[in-house]
DNA sequence: GTCTATACCCGGATAGAC
DNA sequence: GTCTATCCGGGTATAGAC
């Protein structure tokens, strides 16, 4: 199952929308979002299928709703590690953590909004839109600790890279019903801050700051 | 565009079926296996839709068969490296070498295989059972690779983990128009392995053997 | 092996009563 | 907001001629 145990809207006190978003994000995760049918949802969700249209005008704006919650988190949650005190490894430090634990926390199964095929589809033009303003926000990140020398002087990709590597390995692991590991958001950003800083040496100091501001 | 710039079956001298298998492993990674259509395939191809079921009884059995062909490959290599001479570092190093080389060099788009949903299908229990050989192939390296204190005594899943977030942007990678490196292989293979080694100065001398049993 | 024609089902979406 | 009934398009697959 993939986030059993867990928070979740399944209990009828919860509004029938949100319990749409639940049980659609878990069976775009494991059919897919064409693999799903709104009869599907309908079914998981306990209502009949023509009610699902009371909620959403159609099955895409579904996956527009998850994707538009999960992307606009994440870019408050890296417009808000950039006002804060520290230099840009505390920065890229505290929104990994939150960042992994987000992906782990969530009730919602996320794999389906960036491992399938979603973002490809011409129709997704508001999701790949957030996207990139969460990509634009992540490479000034790493261009604003190049140029203070908090980073490597590697191409942005490669950094990138490593960053999208590890978020996504985050979505995937909570999706198996492995045993949760307190330690994985630290390991996460420890891992690409151990690749990324010009002086490794500082990475305990970084993650000290990093605890300090984030809890 | 996916793969452009390979080898590619697409001039009339290859066989219908590769062209089929080439331009449905295409489509596939873009729209999804579900969201693309025998319509689609065919047309890509250059023939009608009933004409397919002249080469593949149905849709899931080309896909079907693009799991077979790259998961025989895979485990027929790590069987290579794990017959050749050398320690379990240096079959591990040869392995990741041939896998990152294979996953660019392929002329299909190998994303659906392993992104999207294909193997969570209950019809896709062949391809489970393929993969569960191969994760049992690379289970015994690790711990072959532990007995012999060549590895650090980490989880294995730990190491597998690494291992298959490091493939799986090798697949992604190679699906992203972005221009080729050489040294892809061995960066994959080198960061894989700096990660396990007990004794990590060793790299260099693992990295050199599995070379010259590599080419 | 490829074509045309077609059967048949399933999925998304709407209409309108309650 | 939820229901029943229904429309319609598109998808897989088959039949049978060439």
């Amino acid at each position: 199952m993939a986030s059993s145990g867990r928070r979740a809207p399944h209990a009828e006190e919860w509004p029938t929308r949100e319990r749409i978003l639940l049980q659609a994000s878990r069976l775009f995760a494991v059919r897919g979002f064409h693999g799903t049918s709104t009869r599907d949802i309908a079914l998981a969700v306990g209502i009949r299928q023509p009610s699902m249209y009371s909620h959403f005008a159609s099955k895409q704006e579904i996956a527009e709703e998850l994707l538009r919650r999960d992307l606009t988190l994440g870019c408050d949650a890296l417009e808000r590690v950039a006002a804060g005190p520290g230099g840009p490894a505390v920065e890229l430090y505290r929104y990994l953590l939150w960042e992994v634990r987000h992906d782990l926390d969530s009730p919602f199964d996320l794999r389906s909004l960036y491992f399938g095929e979603l973002l490809d589809q011409p129709e997704f033009g508001e999701g790949r839109r957030l996207l990139a303003r969460y990509d634009r926000l992540i490479v000034a990140l790493l261009t604003r600790g190049q140029a203070a020398g908090e980073f490597i002087d590697t191409e942005v990709w490669f950094a990138k890279r490593a960053i999208d590597a590890v978020i996504l390995e985050a979505i995937r692991s909570a999706a198996v019903g492995r045993p949760r590991r307190d330690d994985e958001p630290d390991l996460a950003a420890s891992f690409v801050l151990r690749s990324l800083l010009a002086r490794p040496s500082r990475l305990g100091a970084v993650r000290a700051a990093a605890h300090r501001l984030e809890g």
